[in-house]
DNA sequence: CAGTGGTCTAGACCACTTT
DNA sequence: AAGTGGTCTAGACCACTGA
């Protein structure tokens, strides 16, 4: 029972998140920090390495003298800005079950701003490619990846693009995906963003516009992402800084 | 030198954070955690607290078996999206010294949506007021704040309204201000607005609609923002989940 | 294989809330 | 006064990186 991997922590995480959502705590309230730890046979850090993440993901509260409790609003959040992945997995977790359409794979030189951006020299070539996620025939995000071509070492078919992106880049240029520093955008969809997502033109969307960093921090993806608001919306816990 | 508040782990970030834009560390890389302990005499669960929240904002990142190293990219970032505790603080982080301009404070009943969000009886009455930030007379950022009535002990007055909220909702209500919840949403800019902001009517911009909780998770307030674009962006670190 | 960060323990003391 | 979460210590062992 008892294994590395997922750590102990991660463990006694999910462990009292399936209690929380199951109801199993009396009027909200958690047991003691002491408790849980004898309880479950780990010391009180890793109990409270486990609460901490529970409380910064918004499942919990602490107040200190008083104890722990259940956060009610918290648990209503679907999908977390800061810990989107892939959009399969937001979609998912809304209740979809969604289907993804790969446009063409095209190669493109880069433009003074993405070379920037990607570290590239201005001109160098780029493979670009539309992913549309759906949801029974629905349109909900419409993302643009722009990968540099020379970090591409296994060729990217049509099909390989169905994969979530950092997938692909393990695959195909052995990078691993490991943050995103994302811009948030208002913007009016244009014509072909408008009909690929199937509203009205002008409409207005969110746009993410962020850079993809590998284990070695070297940009490897420009992503540029669209929404549709009435299918699928962000939320996000804001907090004092250093809290 | 070494006092309690801030914490051991405040301090050790603070002066890491300090070196680390201060370009004292070689080629970016930051000295290991056993050095660092010896050399400020603090333990080692200490420094790897204060490096945990330097990675989390951004301003590092680390590499198991290999060491710690400054990270450029995210140290480009201005105001983080979590983070963001009062517009003012936000606007002078960006370089503006801010100025603010409050409208009238009226009452208004709670509509159905609103009675929900924070937890009242439908109809109860709500104070309400917009507050605008500027920066040089260029307006930046409209808020409109809504608080139950029932909440205010010590009557609002307009100058009241320039005080960040959760010093007014401490100074009036006597609550602490300890989150929000937050929907990212974009809209079109309606004719008030537009004005108010002096944009053209239509122009895209994101609206923040959320809802801020006390120290005892209760709903105390519900805010609504919407921004300039192209004078405020707001950026992001999205990581994978649990990590 | 030496050195780094990642995980975990056991225990101490403090600040705060509740009774 | 008793019990809670908040901070900090010292030390152990593991997993991984890079020379």
């Amino acid at each position: 029972m008892i294994t590395r991997n997922p750590s102990l922590t991660e463990q006694v995480k999910a462990h009292l998140k399936e209690r929380i959502v199951g109801g199993d705590f009396e009027a909200g309230r958690i047991p003691s920090e002491t408790e849980l730890a004898t309880d479950l046979g780990v010391s009180r850090t890793t109990i409270r390495d486990a609460l901490s993440r529970l409380e910064h993901e918004g499942s919990i509260y602490r107040k200190q003298g008083a104890g722990t409790f259940v956060n009610e609003p918290g648990l209503q959040i679907k999908s977390r800005l800061e810990e989107i992945w892939s959009y399969e997995e937001v979609l998912r977790d809304h209740g979809y079950t969604p289907s993804v359409r790969v446009g063409e794979i095209q190669t493109e030189p880069a433009g003074d701003q993405l070379a920037a951006e990607l570290k590239l020299e201005p001109g160098e070539p780029l493979v670009v490619f539309e992913k549309l996620f759906l949801e029974n025939d629905l349109p909900v995000v419409l993302t643009t990846n722009r990968i540099p071509k020379r970090l591409v070492s296994v060729h990217i078919k049509a099909a390989d693009g169905k994969k979530p992106l950092y997938e692909l880049l393990e695959d195909h240029c052995g990078r691993f995906l490991s943050y995103y520093l994302s811009d948030i955008v208002p913007v009016a969809l244009g014509n072909h963003e408008s009909g690929q997502l199937a509203v009205a033109r002008r409409t207005p969307s969110i746009s993410f516009e962020e850079v993809g960093f590998d284990q070695d921090n070297e940009p490897v993806v420009k992503a540029t992402s669209l929404f549709r608001d009435d299918l699928l919306r962000f939320r996000l816990i804001r907090r004092k800084a250093g809290a």
